[in-house]
DNA sequence: CGTTCACTTGACTTGGCTCAATTCAAGTGG
DNA sequence: CCACTTGAATTGAGCCAAGTCAAGTGAACG
């Protein structure tokens, strides 16, 4: 799997350096949210700064200085982290209550770019020490995804191609996306879903080329199993019958 | 990477199912430790638990009930998931000080097995949220258990068997192993290290295949980087060569 | 001024060939 | 006997190179 580094990643490190700042969603332009208000939305909330960015924004780069952490409130961020010959792997894909943004070091550790729209709140790492309920918080939430690591540590080690595509769109799915498989989900037979990833970021999430993973969902297409209404919107025909070919759908009943 | 599922991996499974209990190591004769006594090492101690384990002991199954989590005290532990066919992904290779045995349901997420004789200390889940102690110190270590799930993650899915290879030995190497390679490392040249993994193992807990593992080793040695003493105990000629061939030596100076 | 058409651009798809890593099959040695 | 090594054959996924498609952009025209 040595994959030669593509120009667009390269891109992406030599010339995004400085986050894309878009008119009103500058994300320097910070709102303080009312810091002993009851809490938002059940989350963390003490002394928490709200941030807003819009879709496809850098957050923040690997390397750069950093003694904060993150908890995502709305939206979508992906973690990636480069080779110095600009392979890219994208180690993570956060959605709400997600945590992110620590390393062992001053520095973080991956990079984070917005897939669309979202909301985070920021906190400076030494008020975690102090706020028990906040830590409470980060640990549980950090606890998910180390488990979710896990997962996608068999989808990258032993998977094949069509196993990591149909386990992506599983993911994709409401009701299934993180966890074991929910047997009786609400949503049996068909369902769409929206991607926001380009085929070059599925590519980097799953370990494979941009051309393996087009060549899978044509595949699937073919075979009558999805639809491709468009590149990033896909309906899935028969969601028990995609979980069978995620390679590991020991508990799904149906 | 399809992998036939190796017999050998599928009698782990089918026929440990129930702990190797070697005489004066069963997991089940617990030490109570000093429930108030000063922190024993520095790391977390109210109302642990401690156990100890020989080594290549089953600690426990993937979907075993479980209300506990772990911290290794010492020792070495390796924690792996099976897909229903029997392809095998060892998901951490835990040292002291690393967490375990959390997941988001009531069962086992993954199993878990030691590598050598090893030390535990044993919490209920609830006690967590009561400990602020604790839980300050199972956040840390879990925080960087997720980094090095990040750098496994490029591992998995961006690099070549031989970077793989190159990456794990230099994991062993003291003073390495976790994060960015320390530059000006005690250890320059020549080092011992020992693996304490088979190479069915190591296959696993890198994505290949046994083979290939023996493969990359024998072609190490052929060209003077390594000497392999005994298959577990391998000799770095030159660490900072080493080093060199991981693919993320980006800071390394030397 | 709005419509049309040629052109550009970027993302995605498809085909053909290649090769790294797997698979299969013997060994080898402690 | 079991873990490991080695060789030979196979193949899944990568790499290269076109080709398709949709969404602009812009200059020309009625």
């Amino acid at each position: 799997m040595p994959m030669k580094p593509s120009p667009s990643t390269q891109d992406t490190a030599l010339f995004q350096r400085s986050p894309v700042l878009l008119p009103g969603h500058s994300p320097l332009r910070t709102t303080r949210s009312a810091a002993r208000s009851s809490a938002t939305n059940g989350e963390i909330e003490p002394a928490g700064r709200e941030i807003h960015f819009a879709g496809r924004v850098i957050i923040f780069l690997e390397g750069d200085e950093t003694d904060s952490i993150y908890q995502l409130v709305d939206g979508a961020i992906m973690l990636y982290k480069l080779m110095p010959d600009g392979r890219r792997q994208i180690v993570e894909v956060l959605h709400a209550g997600d945590v992110f943004g620590f390393s062992p070091a001053a520095v973080h550790e991956c990079s984070a770019e917005s897939l669309v729209a979202s909301t985070c709140i920021v906190f400076k790492r030494a008020d975690l020490a102090r706020s028990p309920a906040l830590m409470q918080s980060v640990n549980e939430h950090i606890q998910t995804q180390l488990c979710a690591m896990h997962d996608h540590a068999i989808l990258l080690g032993r998977k094949t191609a069509m196993e990591r595509i149909a386990t992506f769109l599983m993911r994709c799915v409401p009701g299934r996306g993180g966890y074991h498989c929910l047997a009786p989900a609400p949503s049996l037979e068909r369902t769409g879903i929206r991607l926001n990833m380009t085929r070059h970021e599925i590519a980097d999430f799953l370990g494979l080329t941009i051309e393996t993973v087009s060549r899978c969902l044509s595949k699937l297409k073919r075979r009558g199993a999805i639809a491709i209404d468009r590149p990033d919107e896909i309906l899935i025909n028969d969601v028990c019958r995609m979980c069978r070919l995620t390679g590991t759908e020991a508990t799904c009943q149906r």
